[in-house]
DNA sequence: TCTGCCGTGACATATTGGCGACATATCGAA
DNA sequence: TTCGATATGTCGCCAATATGTCACGGCAGA
């Protein structure tokens, strides 16, 4: 399961970073959509559902405030406010406005990022378990799917189910042998080379991961951490 | 209605300010209730239920966070902690240990205050969602309606229950067998082939929003924001 | 009775993944 | 070092399988 976070900030460097670190640390927990003015985070609330907003207020276009109460005239998303504006007044105001939290710059993204756990896991009261993780690859057994570093990732269901495989006795030497028992179970007679192909397919749709697959000549195969 | 708050707080003139201005800003709404060590707030939220707790951090007898973890063994009653240790490391230590938000001293009660109603009011509010959202499509358990892109929408029983299992579980792949055992639950003895078919009318109900509803081939469906 | 829901089977279509063939890599012995 | 035996990587093909779609008909409620 994945949650639909909007960040709305003008400042590009800013945006980026903050992506970037949910993606990471998420590990396909987070769906990341940004939006740097005001005009089109409210196009993007009124025609998307998020399951948390992050939102600058100085913005050109509408300001944090307007898509706050937009938000609240149509859905109970969390809202947290991220801004410069660190008067008394300014955080009374958010408060007024409906928002969840108010984040005063600068900030520590680790912060920010505990802040956004804990306020989701009250709004859903959700916990995520069942993540397998080994390096840049992520997989989330209750949602089937899989991410690599943080972009989620089409995969079929032979090499989804033989990645688990890997995944769960990742650092390990898997033989040919012990794969085909536990990926095939069903139908066991079939040709070594299936094998083979099915690594191959799955480094294919791994991309950038595919090296994470090693091979142990004479062995079989070995899941690392890069 | 009054909720119940507990604060705890081992500087007699904080404590009592925080309580005043909680009885005197509420008007009504909190019923205070106050512990200066941690022994004593420990028995307290073992015996007693409350709706909120404000807790410091460093108290004679147990820890503020002795305290917080030991109330989520037992409950989700929203914790604020209130400490002057304003430490990245200790911060993230509380989010760990379950708190919904970190208020570092010297403060501002009426800021506090704010951010214990929009948690208590976050709170309360989680527990009673009856409305189901993903991308353009929302249903309503309670009237049992629901609405593409705001439009309402006719929906046939199966298709309706089929739809609320996709709704809870939105991101998830959800297997046919998984499907079969919930939405058909009163009569599993029936052919695979029903799911499709089902899956097929509810996508000509849904109509625009129809393809929402991904095919994963040899694992199931699932249903996305777009 | 009629109406609309929905399970069933038949068939069309899309996708998978096993197979054979060959290229390439690795290892050990001379 | 070179060479041959063996192990593994890679590719395209197409049968097997999974899914989409349709029409029919039983059946429950109006």
């Amino acid at each position: 399961m994945s949650f639909r976070l909007l960040i709305v900030e003008d400042s590009p460097e800013l945006l980026e970073a903050a992506g970037d670190f949910f993606l990471e640390e998420g590990a396909g927990l987070w769906d990341v959509v940004t939006a740097s003015d005001g005009n089109d985070a409210l196009t993007k609330v009124k025609n998307e559902s998020f399951d948390l907003m992050i939102l600058d207020i100085m913005l050109p276009g509408a300001s944090g405030f307007d898509i706050c109460k937009a938000v609240r005239q149509i859905s109970d998303c969390p809202i947290i406010f991220l801004t410069a504006l660190g008067s008394e007044n300014n955080i009374l105001k958010g408060y007024e406005t409906g928002c969840d939290d108010y984040v005063v710059k600068p900030f520590s993204l680790r912060h920010l990022y505990a802040k956004s756990l804990a306020l989701l896991k009250r709004a859903k009261k959700s916990e995520d378990s069942d993540i397998l993780r080994c390096g840049a690859i992520s997989l989330n057994k209750k949602t089937m799917l899989v991410t690599v570093k943080g972009r989620e990732t089409a995969i079929n269901a032979r090499e989804y189910f033989l990645l688990v495989y890997l995944l769960e006795n990742k650092g390990s030497v898997l033989t040919r042998h012990s794969i085909l028992e536990h990926v095939w179970s069903d139908d066991l007679d079939v040709n070594d080379r299936v094998v083979d192909n099915t690594i191959r397919r799955l480094r294919e749709s791994l991309g950038e991961a595919s090296s994470q697959i090693k091979t142990v000549i004479g062995r079989g195969y070995r899941l690392t951490e890069e």
